[in-house]
DNA sequence: CAATTCCTGACTAAACTAGTAGGTTAATAA
DNA sequence: TTATTAACCTACTAGTTTAGTCAGGAATTG
């Protein structure tokens, strides 16, 4: 495991969707905007969260990316190893060779290390972070502020054409359970 | 924070350190033979650990480097630290002004998480790693087999020079209130 | 004295970061 | 149907970091 820019921007990234999933599909334009990073980088980045499962893309105007899974089923760990391919974990590859044959102590004593911060990270999920009190309000608050116009015009124009009749998007997670690319 | 290659590898050395820490000083050139690093790159991120007052130095013959402090008193999160120097954490820099003069929120979020991988980490001391039952056994025995003979041959020498007569040396801490370079 | 080992600085190939540029494809709105 | 939107894809790139080499100097020991 491996923590770096990379990986702190994805989680960034995915907290942003986490908090504005209920509010429909969130486009990489706006999180560039706001978080200030470059739009082709981001790309990249969400073509792996993508390929693993994490986001699905919905294309067309009104489209963006959404969670591919509930936020409460999607961990920190996932997301960072995702973007930041698992650096080797030892120096032996595997083999174990490293003292006549033998693992060398050190060497498991990382990978035990290594475990150990793996599990951690992956004991907290996206909606950990997103159920703290205050969060939503504060979240519509500033995206108003700011000019996070598009979700609510996307909103108010998804329930005009009905599409919330049927699901309980508006709500939380059923819309999770339909087809993807 | 930030958990890379350069992290691993001061953390695989400070744990042979801490290992070998009652035998003395390790040389840089028994740590790269026995972890496959090169002594030049070792001697680099060990100048980080001795300006961060993680190691001390013993030149000449029988020299090597040890721990400054008891391995009790040095968590993993120190040696990374002063290795990896720590990435900006947020994209305005403590400025905070990414929405409109205040932080955004995911930049808040991250920290946070931020703050509880470090704290994981503080809480992981070297001790704990070295003193998990049969690590000593399996250490010496290693040693012997792959040619740490330096070592004995050191403490050898040390007990002859009567060296260990006046410390607690060989059973623990109290080389550590020595003056150093 | 010679050998050992830390210590220092300058240099470097390869990899990674963070982006740019220039498209194509699918969905929606006019 | 056509324009627009926004995902999706590929190639390229300046700058930094990684992981290392090389060449020497300084302290300590035998």
């Amino acid at each position: 495991m491996r923590i770096s820019t990379k990986g702190r921007y994805s989680v960034t990234a995915m907290l942003d969707l986490a908090i504005h999933d209920k509010a429909g599909p969130v486009t990489l334009a706006d999180i560039s905007q706001c978080q200030g990073i470059s739009l082709s980088y981001l790309e990249q980045l969400f073509a792996r969260l993508r390929k693993s499962g994490l986001v699905k893309g919905v294309r067309g105007p009104g489209g963006g990316y959404r969670l591919a899974r509930p936020a409460a089923e999607i961990n920190i760990a996932e997301i960072i190893c995702s973007v930041d391919e698992t650096m080797d974990v030892t120096r032996c590859k595997g083999e174990g060779n490293c003292q006549n044959g033998e693992k060398c102590l050190t060497h498991e004593l990382w990978a035990t290390l290594s475990n150990r911060l793996h599990e951690f990270l992956s004991g907290i999920t996206l909606a950990q972070f997103v159920e703290r009190p205050g969060i939503p309000e504060l979240s519509m608050q500033r995206d108003k502020m700011i000019g996070r116009f598009l979700l609510a015009k996307k909103q108010a124009a998804a329930i005009n054409r009905g599409v919330f009749k049927n699901t309980t998007d508006i709500a939380g997670n059923d819309l999770h359970n339909l087809k993807s690319n």
